[in-house]
DNA sequence: CCAATAATGTTCAATGTTGAACAATAAAGT
DNA sequence: ACTTTATTGTTCAACATTGAACATTATTGG
């Protein structure tokens, strides 16, 4: 039948990205159920912590960092806002830009929310030589390098 | 101000994990893309995958290993068999449960999509050597035993 | 200066995902 | 046998995400 077909779990690379990616699922869904306890989900997170980080970001810069679309931004940061956990600000010298800054309240979540995620992912990865997740995030970070190359050949428009 | 507070940037494991699930949100924007030239996206092919592997599971079954909720494969599969991708048949035995089978256009969809993610895996990964990708494997199916564990500890209700 | 082009954010309809409540069937306990 | 409990799949409302169309403001080219 489909003997000349290679199936995919036969390839060594294959395979290993598919835990990957799993892995990633699972510790999605974990991150998830923590976080509940301050009524916060990982997309809000990942935006909490880009706006420590890089305070006065914009919503664009903000959704490039992310990965998402310029709408998801524009849907879920004036809910942010309304929690009071965000504040936008629009950039006085480019009346297009709103700048992005944590209120005092979302940085303190933000910080309890790292501590979640910084807790959950040191109890996971412990048993983990540190050889061992360095050189795996130095192998990530060039796939990153390749799939960011990549997405630009095709389509400019982030998600 | 924040400086007992480490920062979770410093911890090594934290930073290698967030280049993991960067990558891997990279991997499934890309794979996106290249998917809709089947007018099939990532859900869809994990179904496919799983129906061609494990022909005749049933949809309980395939939401766990897919680690979604039941109600997505109520909400998902039936578009897929409008679409002549898959059949749900009654289990004789027990008329609960629907088994689920691929059709012959299903097969090939799968064969076609899996060849594409092939294809796109091992392009990404050429670069690194095999004995990396077996090693991060290896430290992947640990983190999936660690944090399956983890899950069942708190809600046994996957999604 | 003015027209054309680009960039930023918003809106909206379409789609996907979730969790809870439900109906039907099976298994277990009595 | 029969009542209770568990399992399987469905439905539904709430919410999230996307991409396209749009309005506003900047930038560029003439």
């Amino acid at each position: 039948m489909n003997k000349n077909q290679a199936l995919p779990w036969d390839h060594p690379r294959f395979r290993s990205w598919v835990a990957v990616a799993r892995a990633c699922q699972l510790m999605q869904t974990v991150l998830t159920r923590e976080l509940a306890a301050l009524d916060i989900k990982p997309p809000h997170l990942d935006i909490l912590v880009n706006l420590y980080r890089f305070e006065g970001i914009s919503q664009q810069e903000l959704a490039r960092k992310l990965l998402v679309g310029r709408s998801n931004m524009s849907m879920t940061l004036p809910q942010m806002e309304k929690r009071g956990l965000v504040e936008r600000i629009g950039d006085k010298k480019d009346k297009r830009v709103l700048r992005l800054h944590l209120t005092e309240r979302g940085r303190t979540i933000a910080e309890e929310a790292m501590a979640i995620q910084t807790r959950l992912i040191e109890r996971t990865l412990s048993n983990e030589p540190l050889e061992q997740c360095m050189a795996m995030a130095e192998s990530m970070e060039r796939l990153i390098v390749t799939l960011q190359a990549e997405m630009r050949e095709d389509g400019p428009e982030p998600a």
